[in-house]
Formats: structure tokens, sequence, C-alpha cells
DNA sequence: ACCCAGGCGGGCG
DNA sequence: CGCCCGCATGGG
């Protein structure tokens, strides 16, 4: 893909408590999207939004990490810098978001394991058409179902010495046919990805930033595909509300285990046992208790 | 062959 | 409300 490399320039950015690697592998919608290596002391990010493709290398350990960065298309360096400073939380106080969270052993043991996970702030379009893929799917054929929609649907960036697809506006999926959505992998998801493209190229979400959780949430759910679940995750990773705590399969079987008695329980029992646990924070505690669950596979059948 | 995956919509009692 | 079912597809 490279014909030749992007300069890496230097973000000046020293930062503590930010591990690269633990957030890539807590599969946030940014992961659906980015690929991850390591190497000679430095690890790297590479992802493509619909402005451009980023790229992100640090060097050190989570408590100073060092940063520099690489960009592409519609970017500028100041505009860059912006984004990556706005997608990992750069400036975020994890001193007291960790003191806030951190409630009890089980999760300690998580944020030790994890130290340096950030919950990203991504784009609502970007996160919309990610959660909606997510449903009754694995991880690995999310990844795929989205690269496989950048290439078909994404705008093609070409630098000469640089070529890349984008990730897909709504308006290019507004248009798309369900049996090519469907050649993408969606399946079933096909007509809810076209239907949710129409809305969102209307503006079904420019008004969600403004609106409280529970009013964001419902209108969220206006999109075909999108439930509880979805809309949870799109409020937690696309407009960064902490407050949102999304139940899946992997944190049903994770809190029944370590913090219900090992009893079946339903959604809205653990939803209100997390926010009554973690308030205003829910949210980060999630993705702690989500990501070591899964690699630790916590409460699995077998 | 079977089971599962970051659920959701629709139908039923 | 709560429960149950079908759903595309690919990997273990």
């Amino acid at each position: 893909m490279h014909k030749k490399a992007i300069p890496r320039l230097r973000t000046g950015i020293s930062a503590n408590a930010f591990s690269i690697k633990s957030t890539f592998m807590s599969g946030q919608p940014l992961t659906f999207h980015a690929e991850y290596s390591k190497g000679n002391g430095k690890e790297t990010l590479e992802y493509a939004t619909s402005k451009g493709v980023i790229f992100l290398e640090g060097t050190g350990d989570e408590r100073a990490m060092s940063l520099r960065y690489g960009y592409s298309g519609a970017y500028t360096r100041a505009k860059a810098l912006k984004e990556i400073r706005l997608r990992f939380g750069i400036d975020e106080d994890m001193h007291s978001i960790y003191k806030g969270i951190e409630t009890d052993a089980f999760i300690s043991e998580a944020i030790s394991s994890l130290y340096g996970l950030r919950v990203t702030q991504n784009d609502p379009w970007e996160t919309t058409l990610c959660f909606i893929i997510s449903q009754f799917n694995n991880i690995k054929r999310i990844r795929g179902i989205v690269q496989n929609l950048r290439k078909r649907y994404g705008e093609v960036l070409n630098t000469g010495d640089y070529a890349a697809s984008l990730f897909p506006l709504p308006k290019s999926l507004a248009k798309a046919g369900l049996e090519e959505l469907s050649a993408c992998g969606a399946g079933f998801r096909s007509r809810y990805i076209r239907n949710a493209a129409i809305k969102c190229s209307e503006g079904w979400l420019d008004d969600v930033q403004g609106m409280d959780y529970e009013s964001a949430k419902s209108h969220l759910m206006g999109l075909d595909g999108v439930g509880e679940k979805v809309a949870d995750c799109i409020l937690l990773f696309g407009y960064k509300r902490y407050e949102a705590f999304p139940i899946d399969v992997w944190v049903k079987r994770v809190m029944e285990k370590r913090y219900l008695n090992s009893r079946r329980s339903s959604m809205r029992e653990i939803r209100a046992f997390a926010r009554s646990r973690w308030k205003g924070l829910a949210g980060y505690a999630h993705e702690y208790i989500y990501t070591y669950g899964r690699l630790r596979g916590i409460g699995a059948s077998k």
C-alpha cells in the first residue's frame, strides 16, 4: 500500500497512563478500522477516518508514552494533532478517573493489567455504523466487514506516494444496494446499514450532542438496527457519555460472576448496579471490565 | 456436524 | 413488561 513512508512528526506529548496496545485490544470502534503493530520498542496505530489516514506511534511505557504522528488526506498538522488529542483523550485526567472507578479488587486487577486503556472518542457516524455491524457478530468479522465497506464505499485517497480507502460517509452508503452490502459480509444487517445511512445523511445525529442521556438514547434507538446496547455504545464511544454502560454477552457474564454472586441477572438489574456503583464513570469502568473479562475468558462456558 | 459471536425486531402471553 | 424466536456468516 505504501509506496513511500509518510513522515512522522513529534507531538511534543509524553502521555501519562496511556497504552496504545490496551486501547487497541479493547475493541473500541476505532479498532474496527485500525491496524496495530509493535516492534523494536515502538508501537503504531494506523486508521482511516472519512477525512484521511492518521498514524500514531508510541515509544516508552504506559506511564510516559512519547508520541509521534503522521497524516494524509485533508488533514493539516494542526488538525491531525487535534484529532489525536481528542480521539485518544490525551488531556483526560486519568488519575481522577481511576480513583473514581477503582472500587474493588477485581477492577483493580483489570486496571493494572490494562493500565493506560483509554475510552476513545470517535466520530458519531463511524461509531453508529461500526456498532450496527457488531450485533450478533464477532470482532474479527466486524473488522472484516468494516474494511470491506471502506474499500467499496470509502473515498479513495491517492497522493501518488500513498493510497488508502477512507471511512465511508453516510451519503455514500445511503445509495448502496442491499446485495452489494451483503457482498461485503453484512448479511441481515444490510438494510439496517442503508436505513441508518439515509437517516444520518439527513442529519439524524446532528442534535444528539445537546440532549440529555435518556433522550439521546431513545433518539438513537429510532434508527433501525439500534437497540439499547448499540445506543449505549454510540453514546459512550461517539459522544463520550461515560454514564452509558453497554451490556453485551461478555459484560453480562463477568458482572454476574464477579459482582452479582453468579446469579443470572436481567439487563435492567445489571445496569442499575453499574450505575449505582460507578455513577457518571460507569462507561469507563465498563471498558476495563469488558476487555479484561473477554481476554481472560471470565465466565466463558468452556 | 455443532456452537458461538460486543443484539435487534417482531410476535406473543 | 418479559420471554422466545429467527437471523447471515465464518471460525473454532
